[in-house]
DNA sequence: CTATTTAGTTCGTCACACGAACTATGTCAA
DNA sequence: TTGACATAGTTCGTGTGACGAACTAAATAG
């Protein structure tokens, strides 16, 4: 069952085969419902966070004025929302609508079938120990 | 140490912040060296083939269309080169130059000791375990 | 020898990303 | 107060990247 030289280089290949399969998974998915990854990620951002424009900006790491555009667009569809901020004029906080929220849901939900389905096969003690491996390779993951 | 709950959700979610980590690394060291994720992939794949146009499409899951650009760019930094196929004049097979080849490999090996950086925390038996386990999940993996 | 397929390019359009310049508002300090 | 400076966002010009539709040219089939 353990193959013998796993060595480093099939490790890191590997990490990145899955990193663009999921990306390619998750762009198709966006795809079909008429968005994009950064629109995915935008509205992901909001699900639990109403920040304004530079705090947006550092959470996609983009500039700022690489968000104006951004945040136009999803407005435009009505997935999110500009408030004015009462105490200080310049500001404006970005909210997803229900919309917005609805649709982020339904990517979402159709993400994690595929994915579920990728790791299925594996039976569940591999998926606990897999989850476990991964949340110690994140950074700010358990020492 | 081991988790009692670790959920699919935590599963999923791990596995796409892993491949958020991962392409963000990747795309910021390339473009270090002034290149884009896709052209990275490109030289990616002509590391050990010379494809013709639409079976570069393939590979990159992109319209021939988006190729003739995709191409022109990478050619006029030198970094492939179009070779008209004698057999069929309508052809063109695109091939890596050295200066390409070069440029990948520098990008690959940056991007290994970063990734190396995330994954050495690890003891090598769980490093051999998460290869084995990532290998798995991959399509056409082990059965 | 036409009719069709195949390989690739071109063109128009759009999303996205950047930096530089700009507006408007807030803040600090003399 | 009143400058001087900092902060929040937008606008604009430029370049990359993606698409589909239309096109050229060469190969192939009947």
């Amino acid at each position: 069952m353990a193959n013998q030289a796993p060595d480093l280089p099939d490790l890191i290949d590997g990490l990145f085969q899955l990193s663009f399969l999921l990306q390619a998974c998750l762009a198709r998915i966006a795809a079909e419902h008429d968005l994009s990854l950064v629109q995915v990620r935008l509205l992901g951002i909001l699900r639990d966070r109403e920040p304004g424009m530079l705090e947006l900006a550092r959470y996609l790491e983009l500039e700022k004025s690489s968000l104006s555009g951004l945040v136009d667009r999803a407005e435009n569809r009505g997935l999110v929302e500009r408030i004015q901020s009462p105490s200080d004029r310049r500001a404006t906080t970005i909210r997803v609508t229900a919309r917005g929220r609805k649709l982020s849901r339904v990517i979402a939900d159709a993400v994690r079938v595929e994915v579920d389905a990728l790791v299925q096969p594996l039976p569940k003690a591999d998926q606990d120990r897999l989850a476990a491996l991964v949340r110690h390779v994140l950074p700010a993951g358990p020492a």
